[in-house]
DNA sequence: ATGCTATTGATATTCACTTTCAGCAGACAG
DNA sequence: CTGTCTGCTGAAAGTGAATATCAATAGCAT
């Protein structure tokens, strides 16, 4: 799993002509050693425990790099923070997020998929991708 | 359906002790005349041309109020700017969004809604609201 | 009309990116 | 291995939208 998305970001850093970096290999490890939702900033602070010389730009440009080679997408929760998540080819899923302790729930519904596509079909539109997110409280937190 | 909404916010200004003021009147005329789901920006410059007295700040305050009051949702496309859009009590709609021409259409599906609550339930959380956009290409604009 | 507050509009500040640039470090030819 | 070319890095500056500040103004109850 790691190991795949390693492969598929060596091989889109050498086909566009890019260089490995020691920086990028660190980032890289942290960013696949997390399973959460990670801001910028969050990997950031992460890795300032152990690596206080690399910065925030280039905590940056490489997850957006890494969202280009296709094994991270950019996500947002309406927190004013960008995040960062995991991508596995072939796989989709939409969130539920907890307004009050944050958690995030990752979850697959393969009927609202399709009825998705009923809709856009209906209004003759084509869909590029979408964004499915249920707000409230998670099971520790509801009341 | 003007008339309701202009009666909502009275309700609500006069509820909440504040003030009727020739600003928020001109704002709320504005706001309702537009069937567009606008940015403050937007709604800033189409108000300059009659008033150009009027300061963005005052209409960044104003939707905040129209939001509260409840005949308002902010709402963000993605594209960076929030954006307000009408809210008629006991409805609710979704949005396809093009990519190409910024166009945006409303639908509303009961099947997945419902089909939301089963998530929600399987998943012991309380959904408060959600978000769900489909990106693409909209009639118009596809090949 | 008076006085108390809320409101306004110009401006400053904040926040999360995003860009800039001089020095640094991979990659590769020789 | 060494030089050179070019991409990369990190600190700092810049950007743009949202939000806060504050002195002057304007509702509104008395
Ligand atoms: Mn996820
Ligand atoms: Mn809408
Ligand atoms: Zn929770
Ligand atoms: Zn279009």
């Amino acid at each position: 799993m790691k190991r795949a998305k390693q492969k598929i970001f060596q091989d889109y850093i050498a086909k566009q002509g890019l260089k490995s970096t020691r920086q990028r290999d660190i980032i890289l490890d942290a960013f696949l050693s997390s399973d959460r939702h990670l801001s910028i900033e969050e990997l950031y602070l992460k890795l300032r425990a152990k690596h206080p010389n690399i910065g925030y730009a280039t905590v940056y440009r490489t997850l957006k790099l890494f969202a280009d080679s296709g094994i991270a997408r950019e996500i947002q929760f309406g927190d004013g923070q960008t995040r960062y998540e995991h991508v596995t080819e072939g796989e989709h899923h939409d969130h539920l997020v907890c307004t009050e302790c944050g958690a995030i729930i990752e979850f697959e519904n393969e009927s609202i998929e399709k009825l998705q596509d009923e809709v856009a079909v209906a209004h003759g539109f084509l869909i590029k991708h979408h964004k499915l997110e249920l707000y409230g409280l998670c099971a520790k937190c509801r009341p």
